[in-house]
DNA sequence: ACAAACTTTCATTTTTTTTTGAAAGTTTAA
DNA sequence: TTAAACTTTCAAAAAAAAATGAAAGTTTGT
């Protein structure tokens, strides 16, 4: 295998996986293509070597840079754009995390802290419910918080969690 | 808010996290409903319950089935099938991370590690790539590993790293 | 062996999501 | 201020994913 197919297998890997959590094919293909780049690529670039359209690029790239995971960069002397990723593997985790908890486990929350929240009529339905999803509100709530600590500890903070977790 | 309206408003969000998480809606919305009922449920009932054909039903229960998070149970003098949701979050989430794992980062690591092994020829490009797809590498497996050894706990596990890290 | 009571399958339809591309918008340089 | 070089927007098209429902399959009781 040489480097493009390499490069090529890698980026429609990783494109497989975003859509697979919820991430859009195009958008995993582009972080992939710019985490493994070493230099910053137009927008030019990326719709040639993904064979991509502008629109799609130019939406990709926003919703990336929504994210906190690719930064815009001006070349001195060009025009154009230039994108590069998050290469920082730490860091990238705690802004997904960041942007994930934010977005959706928090509203998940609410909603989990408002049904849990009713008036049970002491029947045996009304009561399991009430009771499953007290229990929900306080897991997730939890494993939000868990995350929140990992990822404060911004530098590291897997192999510090392996060093924990393990011993 | 009253019982119906706050089992619907469940339902719904946790099929629409579902959605942003990669698992199919409906699906979703089954396995909520199943995890707030205090006993089994037909398949005709859910198809009632969620307004769905009954293909849809079926195979959204099959696929709840293979993630071993819904089972099937018989009760005696009936002949239909009823189904109930795995209800101990802890044991949800093993068996969440479990499948995940299985599915989806094992057969990234592998992508991972064919990628990370091509011959560089020296170039920056190629040096990065490498050092790149390495550390990825690295990092998926060291998280995975972590994942496994967190449910390995099985019991409580969530409760026991809120201690492990809080601290 | 039959038929009633169910469940599963899968080709087709529907819905949802993503992509396209051309027009509108913006920035920069002369 | 004009126009070239670029980027963004968004309505329409395309693609992908999910849902339908009727036919095929299975199980159970008589």
């Amino acid at each position: 295998m040489d480097f493009k197919e390499a490069k090529n297998k890698f980026v429609q890997t990783w494109g497989a996986l975003g859509s697979q959590w919820g991430i859009n094919k195009t958008m995993a293909q582009i972080h992939a293509l710019l985490m493994v780049s070493h230099e910053p690529i137009s927008m030019e670039d990326i719709m040639e070597e993904l064979q991509i359209s502008r629109g799609n690029a130019s939406m990709n790239l926003r919703a990336l840079m929504d994210w906190g995971i690719v930064y815009k960069e001006y070349k001195a002397g060009e025009r154009k754009e230039f994108f590069t990723a998050e290469k920082d593997l730490d860091e990238l985790a705690v802004k997904i995390s960041r942007e994930r908890s934010k977005r959706e486990i928090k509203p998940a929350l609410k909603v989990l802290k408002e049904v849990s929240a009713i008036e049970s009529d002491g029947t045996a339905a009304e009561k399991h419910f009430v009771d499953q999803t007290s229990k929900l509100y306080d897991f997730v709530l939890k494993a939000d918080n868990v995350l929140d600590k990992m990822t404060e500890y911004k530098d590291n903070w897997l192999a510090k969690l392996v060093v924990k977790i393990m011993r």
